[in-house]
DNA sequence: CCAATTTCGAACTGTTTGGTACGTTAATGG
DNA sequence: CCATTAACGTACCAAACAGTTCGAAATTGG
């Protein structure tokens, strides 16, 4: 138990802080950063005024919190999708149908947190987390690429970095296309549709396939 | 000529209109929707205050303008690059590398107006003019493919929708990190690389390569 | 030079916002 | 039962903000 013994002394607090936190994270979600007011913030998290500040801190240290709550859970969630015992092929479209799964539900008119409404704000120390969050998730893939490699699914010349981070930029462009209002299902389809290609060997461009081979050298 | 003949009655504007909104570009390229203020925009802009809402409505209308002024710019530049007398490969990469690079162009601290402003400002029009800009350069990509197929470079069979939309997914994914602050150079290889993923042939997954084939259905 | 027209610029108004001060309430501890 | 502690909630303040008003200035037409 975490529990410590020790009751406090005063006035006990009407909210608990992790509910609170989520609150927060939902009304942060709805509005983004800039359009979220301290009002808004009391209304939804059911804090008053200056318990808020006293508990939270100003606007951006509470946002700072919320993000990093939120992408703890968002990452552990999408660390279970990929790190399934399933095939490689399996474990990356759970992946990316989870990151569909996540910006397409309800209630948030802006979208994801992580990619949509914290790139916006424009502070140094929110940019860094998001790059960190962003290789973090870059670095998953690319392990359950290598261990695809181990178990012999993936050919050993594949090239496991670069195609992680392609899985990660091609997750953005669904959220973002989630964002932008794009149905589900077909977020869902492209997501299948990319664990597809991001699988697909290198090197054999098209050149055996065709008839004509135009004059030029595709690239080296 | 588009000149009038007849010249305007009242007193003369101290400020080219265009201009105005070149200037405006950059204050919302720089702070963000939300986070732009009537005076930034005066004070940008070199407009007074009244004349500003007279000539240009308020924050949400110039915003609109500002947002098709710039995307007509952009997608004619893009165009371009795209529809250029080159093979396929070198043609996408050339799109590729010019979202990149206007993406990661100094002086703008958010990055991108459409793919990081607009995105948040939570307003149906400028949603809708998102989906319709992304539509735009998705089909303006596949036909790009279609060419391609036509001259010989492509096989016939190559999922042109497909891998156009993930084109336009990886793009955003590229803007994505130029904002997070990734550098140029990182992006522009990724652009590379991006180009060449998208034109893989499609199909034979990596059965034949390995070894072992783990029990499983791969899909289907 | 004067009337008409249009823009400019400063100043104004009512509202919203972030942040705080203060008296009140609810608990603990002796 | 009273002192102490801590949170509560109302109410408040100063700054920022969107949008407008109004007189001065600059141009055209006669």
């Amino acid at each position: 138990m975490i529990q410590n013994s020790t009751k406090p002394r005063g006035r006990p607090r009407t909210f608990d802080e992790m509910e609170a936190l989520e609150k927060a994270t939902q009304v942060f979600w709805s509005k983004g950063y800039d359009g979220v007011t301290i009002d808004d913030l009391v209304a939804g998290m059911g804090v008053g005024r200056p318990s808020l500040y006293a508990v939270f801190g100003d606007k951006r240290t509470l946002f700072l919190r919320v993000l990093r709550a939120y992408a703890e859970k968002k990452g552990a969630h999408a660390a279970k999708a990929l790190l399934s015992p399933q095939a490689v092929r399996a474990s990356l479209a759970g992946f990316l149908r989870y990151i569909v799964e996540s910006a397409t539900e309800e209630g948030s008119a802006v979208g994801c947190l992580l990619e949509c409404v914290a790139p916006l704000v424009d502070d140094a120390e929110v940019r860094q987390f998001l790059r960190n969050a962003a290789a973090g998730a870059a670095a998953m893939v690319e392990r359950r690429f290598r261990d695809g490699i181990s178990a012999g699914e993936i050919p050993s010349d594949f090239p496991v970095a670069v195609r992680a981070s392609q899985v990660i930029d091609l997750s953005k462009g669904l959220t973002m296309r989630a964002q932008m209002g794009t149905p589900r299902k077909t977020l869902l389809k492209d997501a299948e549709e990319a664990a597809d290609l991001v699988l697909l060997p290198r090197g054999t461009r098209h050149g055996p396939s065709g008839s004509a081979r135009k004059a030029r050298t595709v690239r080296g």
